[in-house]
DNA sequence: TTCTCTACTGTGAACGCTCACAGATGCCCG
DNA sequence: CGGGCATCTGTGAGCGTTCACAGTAGAGAA
C-alpha cells in the first residue's frame, strides 16, 4: 500500500492572500480575531480561505509567537493505579474535549521512568507546551517542582500535598464527601463504622479520612484504631483491607471504603466471611465509578463530578496561560444512594 | 500564584555555535546525526549544549522539514465503548511510551461529534501531524477514509471492515483466539456450547464468531442458531444475551464470550439464573482484562497481546511515515486457563 | 608541482507566519 | 480648509531552524 496519492503542499497566507486581493496582513488579521478589518475585506479572505481549503501553520506562528497553543496532560508516578482507575479516562477525556474547543491539541505524557521524566521535563522546560494538566497523586512530585520552578502554568488535579510552592489545583470536596457517607452510615443506625483509607501520602487519602473522623468526632461516637485500615485504592488492597477489618474488630456494622475499587475488594471479603450486605454490614464507596453498578449489592457511593474537575481544569489553566493569578477550585461531591448502604 | 518567576528566553543553536566557536550548520549537523563534523567540533557542541541547556525548537526545524514530529492517536466513533474497556488504557500507554522513545509526542484525538471530526480531519490533513494510529472498530469510518485519500500515513488497531482503500494494521489473531477457546471447551466434554459475539459490524466480533464456527464444524458438532446470541462488548449487554441464551437454548453447558467485560455480565446472569460456573455451565471470556480475575470464578480468557500490538503500531507508522511500504501484522494470542472452564 | 578527492565548515536563503510601523482614507470639529 | 482621530491596509523584518552550496584544508596520486 504506502503513500498512494502523496501530500500535496497545502496553501499559504500568500496564496489566500492573492486569492482575496489583499495583503498578508489582512489576511492574519482576519484570522486573529478581525479587528481593524473592513467587514468587504473579512468577507472576501472567508471566502478565499474557504475556497483553498486553507489551514494556518501552526509551526510558522508559534515560531514567531513564543506559543505552542497545546497543553501537555501529565501523568507521573504510579502508572498502573490510574490507569486501572476509570475516572482516570474521564478525566482525560474531559479535558481532551475541553481543549479541543478551544482549538488545543492535548499530548499525553506519562512519566514512569527517570529517564522519561527527565525527557519530559526538559519537554516542558523548552517551551513546547504552553502549559499542564498534572495528574500526580504524589507527594512533593519532583517534576512539579521543577515544572513550577521554570514559571511553567500548571494546574493539579487534586489538592498537591506536601510543601513546596503553591500550584493551582482542582478537586472534589473529598472531605465533605466522606462526612456526607459517613452521615449517611449514622443515619442507618450503625455505630461500629469502620474505614478503609487511601494511601495516607495522598490528599485524597487524607481528606476522605479526615471527614470520617470529623463525622464521627461530632456525632460523639468514639474514636477506635482498630476500625481504620489502609488500601492503595485498588480492588486486591480493598480486599485486604478488609479481612484485616474484620479481624481487628469482628463487630463492625458498617465500611466507608475511600474507593469504590477497593470497595469491589471489600464486598468480596465480606461474602467470603458470610457477612450480607446491607443487613450486617454496609458499605459505602467513594467515586462512583461503573463499577459500583457492576457489583452487587451496587454501591451506594460518592460522586465525584469528574466531568467538571476537568471542565475546571482547562479553564483554569488556560487563564493562568492568559497570564492571570489563578486560585484553588474546589467542586461539590454527592452522595448516590443504591442498594449496598 | 500567579506566574511567579515567569520564563526566560531559551537559548537558540546561535547562542550554542557563539558558544562552542562554530558556526550555526556545524551545530545542526551534531544535531541530525552529525555526520561530516570533526569530533573536536563534536565535542565542543556538546559541551556548549550541555552548558547552556539548549533544546532544539521544534516549531523552527518543522517550518522547514516539513514534519511535525508528532503523531495523532484518534478515537472515533462509540467512545463509551472504548473507555469503559481496560485494554483501550493499555493500548494509549503502549503507544504513547513507544513514542516516547522516538521522542515523539503523542497528541489525543477524540471525534465524538460531527465538529470534532471535522476539525480533527482539518488538522490532520494540514499536516499537523505525521501520521495517524487510529482505534475505530466502525466499518466504513468516513474520518479514515478521508486521511487515506489525503495519503496520511495511517495504522489502525484492528482490521478496519468494509470497504474502500486499504489501510495498514495491526490486530491479534482474533479467529484463531476464538479457536483455542472453543476447542478448549470441547476439551473440556461440553457439547451444547452458546456463543456471545461482539458486534458484527467490527472485525473482532465477526472473526471470533468465525473461529467459533470453524471449530464446531471441525469438530462435527452442528450449528444451532439459539446457541447464538449477540451483544455489544459492554458488560450490561452480556447481561442480557446471558439471559436470551438461557431462554432459547436451556441446555447450553458452555458459553463462549467475546469480551471479559460481557463475561462479567454472563456470569451475572447465570448466577441468577442458578448455574453453577464451571459446573453447570462452563465460561470462556477474551481479552484477559483486570475484569477476569476480578470476578468470581476468575475468567478463562483468551490474552490478546496488547503491548506487542501498541508497539507494532508505532513501528509500522513510523516506517510509513520514513515512506516504506507497510502491510498488516497479525499476532498470535494466548489462552489463560482460570476457574471458568 | 598540480590536480583531485575527501572531510569538514561557514553562509545565505527560505520555511509561513505575526507584529510593528508607516501610510492612506474618510470623518468630524474647530 | 486644515488638523486630529479612528479605521483600515500594505510592507519589511524577523522568529530559529535546515538545507544547498560554496569554500578551505590536507592527503594522496600523477
Amino acid at each position: 500500500m504506502g503513500n498512494t496519492g502523496g501530500r500535496r503542499k497545502p496553501p499559504t497566507i500568500h496564496d489566500v492572500a492573492r486569492e482575496a486581493g489583499v495583503s498578508r496582513g489582512t489576511v492574519s488579521r482576519v484570522l486573529n480575531g478581525g479587528h481593524y478589518v473592513s467587514p468587504a475585506a473579512a468577507e472576501a479572505v472567508n471566502a478565499a480561505i474557504r475556497r483553498t481549503g486553507y489551514v494556518v501553520n501552526r509551526h510558522a506562528r508559534s515560531l514567531i509567537t513564543g506559543r505552542s497553543d497545546s497543553v501537555g496532560f501529565l501523568l507521573t508516578e504510579p502508572q498502573e493505579r490510574f490507569f486501572e482507575d476509570p475516572n482516570f479516562n474521564v478525566l482525560l477525556r474531559g479535558c481532551t474535549q475541553a481543549l479541543a474547543a478551544h482549538d488545543i491539541p492535548l499530548l499525553l505524557m506519562l512519566a514512569g521512568t527517570d529517564d522519561e521524566r527527565r525527557r519530559i521535563t526538559r519537554y516542558i522546560t523548552a517551551g513546547h507546551v504552553d502549559g499542564v494538566l498534572l495528574v500526580s497523586s504524589h507527594s512533593g512530585d519532583p517534576v512539579a517542582e521543577e515544572l513550577r520552578a521554570a514559571g511553567v502554568p500548571l494546574v493539579a488535579c487534586g489538592k498537591p500535598i506536601g510543601l513546596g510552592s503553591k500550584v493551582s489545583y482542582v478537586a472534589a470536596d473529598d472531605r465533605d464527601g466522606a462526612r456526607d457517607m459517613v452521615r449517611h452510615l449514622l443515619g442507618l443506625g450503625r455505630r461500629r463504622i469502620g474505614v478503609v483509607t487511601g494511601p495516607l501520602d495522598t490528599p485524597g487519602g487524607v481528606e476522605r479520612l479526615a471527614g470520617y473522623r470529623e463525622v464521627l468526632a461530632e456525632a460523639g461516637v468514639e474514636e477506635d484504631e482498630r476500625l481504620i485500615v489502609s488500601g492503595d485504592y485498588s480492588r486486591a488492597s480493598g480486599e485486604a483491607a478488609a479481612e484485616r477489618l474484620l479481624a481487628q474488630a469482628p463487630d463492625v456494622d458498617a465500611v466507608f471504603v475511600a474507593s469504590d475499587l477497593m470497595a469491589q475488594g471489600v464486598l468480596t471479603a465480606l461474602q467470603r466471611a458470610d457477612r450480607r450486605v446491607p443487613e450486617d454490614v454496609a458499605v459505602g464507596g467513594f467515586d462512583d465509578s461503573p463499577a459500583a453498578v457492576a457489583v452487587s449489592p451496587a454501591l451506594t457511593t460518592i460522586r465525584q463530578p469528574w466531568d467538571r474537575i476537568s471542565a475546571e481544569m482547562v479553564r483554569v489553566l488556560l487563564a493562568q496561560i492568559g497570564g492571570e493569578d489563578t486560585a484553588a477550585v474546589i467542586l461539590p461531591t454527592e452522595l448516590v444512594k443504591r442498594a449496598s448502604a
